[in-house]
RNA sequence: GCUGAGGUAGUCUAGCGGUAGGGCGCAGGCCUGGAAAGCCUGUGGUGCGAAAGUGCCUCGGGGGUUCAAUUCCCCCCCUCAGCGCCA
């Protein structure tokens, strides 16, 4: 959320920043919040008066009963004071109630590259990359192709557990390990440690990294206790440091989170009703930063340049896209998808999605970082979020790129250390 | 799940109705040719103020009693130890 000093001197950034993004209804919640921020101040120096008085008053009667002097009138007046501070107090909570629902749903300021679209259609691509070849056979849909292979069941996974949900078998298990395995060791090589998270985090963390609908659209809910399945390791790995203070020397922290993702949502159907594309969990490599702010757009490129490279090594043919204003969402400030080259549809689909949430996250979740040589001024951090490869969509890109006349699938070469130097699958 | 002990500022620890004290760490200052040691100050959140300052909040969370709660009462959460169950 945006800090509400920050809102309080520049409500002219947050204004045009909704306007850019076209939404308008929200420059209301702007005027409100700053009114209410105001009224929010009044009361606090009343409140705070009325508790001086009753801290003096309450001294004053230890005081006064010491030195055997009668206390009556003091008594009689520090007896109205309790309900005075109660009223006020009502009245201060809810107003730091709503402003902070306002903050809630207020996104995040944007970075002036960030183009102007009302949806996905408008999202601008930057480059293209890799060789997309040409296949003088008809491809197989790679769902078909892994259950007559016998490397995935769909169906009795429908049976136990519903639509969107797949058992994994034989090669296609090692294909999903050795991503996995190749995305870390070339992370971690890189400087970033890897992390295996708790799957499971409480809606306090979870409010702190996601949009507040996505507990309705998105996250799954254990019934009976306060925890969620995660949604990508982002979420734990971004509310670990909670309400802690970073060194300036600590940072930047790179992070390789690895976990399986649970989500409700999985959208559209067509070609990818069955299959690995649109799942309610799947595997994901996710590559997490916490740094100075001064540095997130330099890390933000190293981020997508790391995605990058794992793609041109598993040579998948991709581009790269600008998310546009109407497709960004409320936390992201600036934020890169990959898409890689599907050849079965002649077009690119989502394989990675590379976000700078500047502090946006930080002010949530409260993480600051503090500088040595000024030790007394604190800024809160920012955060970064790239996918390094999410097995199931990377496999599907496999399965399809890499098919040939007769039905095998070949195995990229970078993958081949991971599979026992097996040529095909 | 049961029993017991705990939760105090970055960390450790004292206080157990009347302004939350000390150790360590860290930051700054004094001292020094430089350092160490020693000594002094500071250390979380927030309000007002140009600043110097000054006030409020903060003893796991929430209620209650009281003029006044870290302290007394009630509910909840978490941690640790032992026992039970368990891959």
């Amino acid at each position: 959320m945006l800090d509400i000093r920050f809102i309080r001197s520049r409500p002219d950034i947050v204004r045009a920043d909704l306007k850019k993004r076209g939404d308008t209804e929200k420059l209301e919640w702007v005027d409100d919040l700053l009114k209410k921020d105001v009224r929010a101040r009044e009361l606090k120096i009343e409140t705070d008066a009325l508790r001086q008085r009753r801290n003096t008053i309450a001294r004053e009667i230890n005081t006064a009963r010491k030195a055997g002097q009668d206390v009556t009138v003091l008594l009689a007046e520090a007896a109205d004071l309790p309900g005075k501070i109660r009223d006020n107090e009502t009245e201060q909570e809810m107003i730091a109630d709503a402003i902070r629902a306002y903050q809630m749903r207020l996104p995040n300021i944007l970075h002036e590259s960030v183009p102007v679209g009302k949806d996905d259609t408008e999202n601008v691509e930057i480059k293209r990359e890799g060789r997309v070849r040409t296949f003088d056979f008809e491809l197989q849909n790679h769902g078909q192709l892994a259950v007559e292979r016998g490397w995935a069941d769909f169906e009795r996974a429908t049976k136990i557990s519903g639509a969107g949900f797949y058992f994994l078998k034989s090669s296609l298990v090692l294909l999903d390990l050795a991503l996995q395995r190749f995305a870390i060791d070339l992370l971690a090589q890189k400087g970033y440690t890897p992390v295996i998270p708790p799957y499971m985090i409480n809606r306090s963390s979870y409010e702190g990294v996601t949009d507040l609908g996505d507990f309705e659209k998105v996250m799954y809910k254990i019934d009976g206790d306060d925890v969620y399945l995660i949604a990508t390791s982002e979420h734990p790995i971004g509310a670990m440091y909670k309400g802690e203070i970073f060194e300036t020397k600590d940072l930047p922290l790179r992070l390789a989170g690895i976990s399986p993702c649970f989500r409700r949502e999985i959208g559209a159907h067509g070609l990818d009703t069955k299959g690995l594309f649109r799942v309610h969990q799947f595997t994901k490599v996710e590559q997490f930063v916490f740094c100075r702010p001064e540095d997130s757009w330099e890390i933000h490129e190293e981020l997508l340049a790391n995605a990058e490279e794992m793609y041109r090594k598993l040579e998948i043919p991709y581009r790269v896209v600008n998310i546009c204003t109407g497709d960004i969402g409320t936390v992201a400030a600036k934020k890169y998808d990959i898409e890689a080259w599907m050849p079965r549809e002649n077009t690119y689909k989502e394989v990675v999605s590379c976000s700078n949430c500047t502090s946006y996250q930080a002010v949530r979740l409260n993480i600051k970082v503090r500088d040595k040589s000024n030790f007394e001024s604190k800024q809160h951090v920012h955060t970064l979020n790239s996918t390094a490869v999410a097995t199931s969509r990377v496999m599907r890109a496999i399965l399809e790129n890499f098919q040939n006349k007769e039905g095998l699938v070949e195995i990229p070469k970078i993958l081949r250390p991971y599979m026992n130097d097996q040529e095909y699958l």
